[in-house]
DNA sequence: GTCTATAGCGCGATAGAC
DNA sequence: GTCTATCGCGCTATAGAC
């Protein structure tokens, strides 16, 4: 197999485990399973763990930063771009048997057993996300669609802050869609009708 | 040393370490040093590692209770007691290196890897704290000091999501003024000037 | 109740053949 | 690039002396 196709499987299937049972409790024996090779081979690609990680990190951030702009530089109301948005996390929780998470929700949770370039991409990006949220919060306000008392860039936070934590409280629960109960909660707060 | 002083060092230890490298990172030799005797002697009080996290869970959410339960039955106002509420999470941020978040919060992220017994628990804390802010804010409602758009178990469910996610990512930041900023807007959003 | 010693396993990682 | 084989370590857990 082409070395470029081996890699992305091996990402795609590392980023599943990860999304599921966080880093330390995956191993590479688990993605050579999934892969359909050996650990060694997985060495190859990625010699060390944490070489994986960061590799892993940067993709994800870029696909879902990606996504972010895209439905950012649309001429939709602000609103309905914070329900977009929203519903990205949502669609995590909606993948495979309902018990996935943020791959940067879980490994905040870990972020103290990572390597330290490793625990930079994910509060990088923390505030690539808060900031991204900011932005479209303060496009509302400035159109009039958005009426909330307070400071935008701590509603930003807070914001990302349910969206994380909410996925982790609701695939516990099992119930999904307690997620989209608190997005139409949070609409309303924004006095987004 | 007496069985119960030296079973409680032990969870008082394994609860430290928990809240800041998360189950699958700690260690009964982690454990060990902190506490002083050998391993062998730690699986005396706890035979298995699930054991000491069953107990220290029930342990947890006990005491937790306890203090949440002593805000409610005050006659505060409702708005103080949201307050003090959100300023037990605050608290825990506070603690040592200001990298413990809430034991229940980092293994919601660990769930999917626990025993079903102690996932069940993680699952318990979070319907009895999701609950006890509902009760708040319906008395808030009913005294008419707060006032906010919706309902009150899905504001209830986002505010304890924003809590246990916030801790995540303000550890991650590094920032604890950020944590009490996002306390402020949420008063805010409740109508609580 | 605590200790030493060790079993038994799974892990990340490497060497070297093909 | 993938394989087999293996090293060396750290882990949970147990046996048995004191």
């Amino acid at each position: 197999m082409k070395t470029e196709d081996t890699k992305s499987k091996i990402l795609d299937v590392a980023q599943d485990l990860i999304q599921r049972l966080g880093v330390n409790a995956m191993s590479y024996h688990d993605i050579s399973e999934a892969v359909g090779i050996r650990k060694a081979s997985i060495h190859h690609h990625f010699p060390s763990k944490d070489d994986l990680l960061k590799e892993l990190l940067i993709r994800y951030s870029q696909q879902f930063a990606e996504i972010v702009d895209k439905i950012l530089k649309t001429d939709l109301s602000p609103n309905t771009k914070i329900r977009r948005y929203m519903e990205l996390f949502e669609k995590t929780l909606k993948e495979g048997n309902h018990d996935k998470v943020c791959l940067c929700g879980i490994l905040g949770a870990e972020l103290t057993t990572l390597g330290s370039s490793s625990a930079k991409l994910v509060k990088k990006f923390y505030e690539e996300n808060e900031a991204k949220l900011a932005a479209i919060l303060k496009q509302g306000i400035e159109q009039g669609v958005f009426n909330f008392p307070g400071d935008t860039k701590a509603m930003a936070k807070m914001i990302f802050s349910f969206l994380e934590g909410g996925l982790l409280i609701v695939r516990a629960q099992g119930d999904l869609k307690q997620f989209r109960s608190m997005m139409n909660q949070c609409l309303k707060l924004l006095g987004a009708g």
